[in-house]
DNA sequence: AAACAAGATGAATAAAAATTCATTTAAAAT
DNA sequence: ATTTTAAATGAATTTTTATTCATCTTGTTT
């Protein structure tokens, strides 16, 4: 007997939180700046988020999951190691670059002292398949044996500064760096 | 004829500062906690500095060049170019462990929105030893001949993943990863 | 040891930002 | 077309946090 909500503002809310901490930090991140970035009134946040915690956090764990759908999406049917390692490399790689406000939205989210027990939760979640990935291409003598997570962090880290700089120097100048940049990542994990 | 400015409440308090941002993000730093956390009150912060941007940015500039300073500290006489390297990326490395602080604080910053003029032209300067290190080596068949930023970003990105899993996980556990992690580096950049 | 000057204090104030809510608007049902 | 009711609004309020300042303390000088 009304009008609906409409959900997809509650995307359009989450985005423009997430543009916005690209700018600005987490600590300059301001609701009524949210608001007006998302198009739409202050109060209007709050019919669809109970408070700033919540609509981070939720962020956070929508995109955590996004990301890891995209790194396991590439097709890697009768692909051999390096070659699945490779797709998924530039698969994570290109979203990163297409929507750098989410990779960095995460990553800087860890650190920014709203994480929540749930985001928390959905993190593990999401970096399970990677760990099952790494455990098979281990056992299988491709990757070097180290911990998973220093595997992680040799893989990712570099990525995560890519993009930084890709934002400062413009992604035309990042794209002419992938190749270089995948194989000093092939290298560093290689058995 | 009055009493001595106590100099050395210049550090403690931009340690407190560096202190709270690895707890609480720089979102939820506030000047308050700082004093309380180095021992003053809260107005005797402004007795030694101007305002929570000055308190940041000045915090930012003499740890940078501190952290510069570590790296080229190696006395790398008669040593090879691997050794000399090897050293560097230790040094890094364990003044990291030891003040992780200190590095993350630093690299925060920089996506903070607080970041001054001066700032950034601290940060050139601190750059510029190990874009000429680099240059030299890469010269001499040493290193990839890939652009110096895409050299860092494969050298800093691991070192800064890895310390923040130290936090979490100890920096007993990433002691015992210190000498894989040095060798997935050099393969990534070794020519 | 008295006077002085600058440091230190923390409660008070100002500024900034989150959140609420009385009111308005508009989609859906009758 | 009218009624209904939840969404949307944005000014007002509350809450949080930065900054100031009247007062006190302490080291130094004479």
């Amino acid at each position: 007997m009304a009008r609906q909500r409409d959900e997809s503002k509650i995307i359009d809310i989450q985005q423009a939180a997430m543009k916005l901490v690209i700018k600005t930090g987490f600590g300059g991140l301001k609701m009524a700046e949210v608001a007006k970035e998302a198009g739409i009134a202050t109060g209007t946040l709050y019919i669809y988020f109970k408070d700033k915690e919540e609509l981070i956090n939720q962020a956070y764990m929508v995109t955590k999951q996004e990301i890891a759908k995209v790194i396991l999406s590439p097709d890697n049917q009768g692909a051999n190691f390096y070659e699945s390692f490779r797709n998924m490399w530039f698969a994570y790689m290109r979203f990163c670059m297409e929507t750098p406000e989410k990779m960095l939205f995460v990553e800087q989210f860890l650190h920014s002292g709203f994480l929540s027990e749930a985001s928390v939760e959905v993190g593990h979640q999401c970096f399970a398949p990677f760990v099952h990935f790494v455990n098979g291409a281990q056992a299988q003598g491709f990757l070097r044996k180290v911990e998973v997570e220093v595997l992680q962090a040799q893989l990712m880290g570099p990525i995560l500064e890519l993009v930084k700089l890709g934002l400062e120097k413009g992604m035309d100048w990042l794209e002419l760096q992938l190749e270089s940049a995948f194989e000093m990542a092939w290298e560093a994990l290689r058995k």
